[in-house]
RNA sequence: GGCCAAGUAGUUCAGUUGGUUAGAACGCCAGCCUGUCACGCUGGAGGUCGAGGGUUCGAGCCCCUUCUUGGUCGCCA
């Protein structure tokens, strides 16, 4: 035979019984019963096969080779004596007229594993990760990745976008994160920076006259990894729309992305068009958060009033937000648990009291509420057996601390999460400014591209003292779905007038803009198009739909949380003479 | 950078109040086994208990320092 193989390990059948045919792949069991006579697993990309071995030339090849050795099976194809119903290839084996080797597993003992390598350390799955993608269970996640990649893009390009790409080695941007830079060997002492979006490119491109641009965009930024954070590097599915809206970027994805969830995810209900719209405050009110999680019920209550002359210092006269858990059975230890949680990742702890089956007030703090009962009773609606969790503090701290309760109660009491969906909304109405917590100045809120909801009008009703700029609301939004912030988009500032204005009310001006946004400044001097767009990230969808906690596990070689790639050893040292060549001298660095 | 947790066989873990030779499962090696499919049975090898220091007659266990890893906060226009 000329071919390597003639099928795969996933795809012979009863009906190939008696045919002769050739299979190639890994080793991964094998099972010897009788001194002549073993089972062999072979396994490649789309399942695995059974081969039987039944005599010594055959048992001597198997013998000398290690499992997840690569190998060629030539044989015949026959019913098994006994079927197993639980593989696809169940009901046939090969009978080998000829083993080949083909790449040798020079290791009898694996660092890990290869079916259980999802428990095995993490340093050691990434080190060896190209042994931990031989594992289907881990190998699954980076095809999900590639079937939501493609759909995403087949979507948007039946929605009439043309994908773009932008470049990689740009300019250093002066807003946002760290940039990542890269020495420029023709130009000493100057650096290209990669991308930690093509906003400025996709922006440009509107100017250009492109009406609506995507692409599966590679972004870079140099700020420290989380859970759902991956160091480095990450894609987005960029867009950008011209002459549109809010509500036209809206309806794009309320369009693209519920049949993508429902198709691909782990769970097969997605939010329908529209999804819900929550302003910034109210999303902050009465979830504690703006990426709130709707798959939970409960809902932050302003207790602040009702606390007043309650006695007890940490809730009288405080900002005070009540989530009330009904048909609550949680006991005093898992409350307690619940509440160490909060203050770890809050910072403040809650405090809380129950309505028990009599209708009294018992533990946490009830002995503060006991005299106000009937007032508690009546403005939180408390029934017997709820729980009431109390966040307090300023109104910062208590929303914060109202939100992550929130999260924890949902998950943990039964009955206020509908785990089994994808439940989406838009946080609107950002404000355009905040007060920095370092300078204690008016500052950006989230970025300078945004369009002010008031336009040229109201930054200088602003300056003129007539409006709080804090009042001020940006056509910023956010996606979120169960509580992972997907995205942020805006309707953009197309207006270099508006631009200097919005500038000018965080004591910067037109110099600041030609300096900071040289390209899109003067673009926007020859007529801009209104536009808006939108960015969610690729690997947080992914990470949702495979149902992953963490985000290295949709990614095919994941950096760690140090941001090195402990596979290929990078970051590394390099040669004096590249140094050299890129006019780079290192300081202060002791040789390891 | 702060805080929390973990680090014991190739891997995942157990290890009681500080007390004899540090155990189990899987993997590996050897032997037996002709219908297994998480094959089974018997035996075996495999350990600087992350590193350094301290307390003690005696430390995997207690104390200090340090390294690594994970989580979390800072950070992420």
């Amino acid at each position: 035979m000329r071919q390597m193989r003639t099928h795969t390990c996933n795809e012979l059948r009863l009906t190939h019984v008696g045919q002769q045919v050739k299979i190639v792949g890994w080793m991964e069991n094998v099972r010897a019963v009788g001194n002549n006579f073993a089972f062999v697993v072979l396994r490649d990309f789309y399942g695995t096969t059974q081969v039987v071995v039944e005599n010594e030339e055959m048992m001597n090849i198997i013998a000398s080779i290690n499992k997840e050795s690569t190998i060629s099976v030539e044989g015949v194809v026959r019913e098994r004596a006994s079927k197993n119903a639980k593989q696809d290839t169940g009901d046939i084996e090969v009978v080998p007229t000829k083993i080949e080797v083909l790449g040798r597993c020079r290791h009898n003992a694996l660092p890990f594993e290869i079916n259980r390598s999802r428990e095995a350390d993490e340093t050691a799955r990434l080190k060896y990760r190209y042994l931990d993608l031989r594992n289907p269970a881990v190998k699954n996640n980076i095809i999900l990745r590639c079937q939501v990649v493609a759909a995403l893009r087949q979507a948007m390009t039946e929605q009439g976008f043309l994908e773009i790409t932008t470049p990689i080695l740009t300019a250093s941007s002066p807003e946002g994160a760290r940039d990542y830079l890269v020495p420029a060997r023709k130009h000493p002492g100057k650096f290209y920076a990669l991308p930690q979006a093509p906003q400025q490119f996709k922006q440009l491109l509107m100017t250009s006259g492109f009406d609506r641009y995507f692409q599966i965009a590679p972004c870079f930024r140099d700020e420290d990894a989380r859970g759902d954070r991956s160091p480095g590097e990450f894609y987005q599915l960029d867009m950008e729309l011209a002459f549109a809206t809010q509500d036209d970027v809206f309806a794009v994805l309320e369009e693209v992305l519920p049949p993508i969830f429902a198709k691909y995810g782990t769970y097969n209900r997605a939010s329908s068009a529209p999804f819900v719209r929550i302003p910034f405050n109210e999303a902050m009110d009465k979830y504690g958060s703006d990426k709130p999680d709707l798959r939970i019920d409960l809902v932050c209550q302003d207790a602040s009033e009702l606390m007043v002359g309650c006695g007890f210092e940490n809730l009288d006269g405080k900002v005070v937000k009540a989530i009330v858990v009904s048909d609550c059975t949680l006991t005093r230890k898992a409350i307690d648990n619940v509440c160490t949680e909060t203050e770890v990742q809050a910072g403040t702890k809650p405090y809380w009291f129950r309505m028990d089956e009599n209708g009294e007030l018992v533990g946490g703090v009830a002995k503060f509420m006991a005299p106000m009962k009937d007032k508690l009773v009546e403005a939180l609606g408390l029934t017997p057996n709820c729980l009431v969790g109390l966040a307090a503090g300023d109104k910062g701290t208590a929303r914060k601390v109202a939100g992550v309760l929130r999260n924890k109660l949902g998950n943990i009491c039964e009955g206020h999460m509908d785990k089994e969906q994808y439940s989406f909304c838009w946080i609107v109405d950002f404000p355009m400014y905040e007060i920095g917590e370092e300078s204690g100045e008016l500052e950006f809120c989230h970025n300078p591209f945004s369009m002010p909801n008031g336009g040229l009008e109201i930054l200088e009703k602003a300056q003129r003292g007539e409006v709080d700029p804090l009042a001020i609301n940006a056509f910023q939004y956010d996606l979120v779905c169960n509580g992972v912030e997907l995205s942020s988009g805006a309707v953009r500032n197309h207006d270099p007038e508006i631009m200097i204005k919005a500038f000018e009310l965080v004591r910067l001006g037109e110099e600041d803009v030609k300096k900071k946004f040289p390209a899109m400044y003067n673009a926007f001097t020859y007529g801009a198009p209104p536009h808006a767009g939108i960015a969610p990230g690729v690997d947080r969808m992914v990470m949702l739909l495979a149902g992953e906690n963490s985000i290295r596990e949709i990614i095919p070689f994941p950096m760690n949380k140090n941001a090195q790639d402990i596979m290929m050893s990078a970051p590394s040292s390099v040669e004096q003479k590249q140094l050299d060549e890129l006019h780079i001298a290192i300081v202060g660095v002791e040789e390891e």
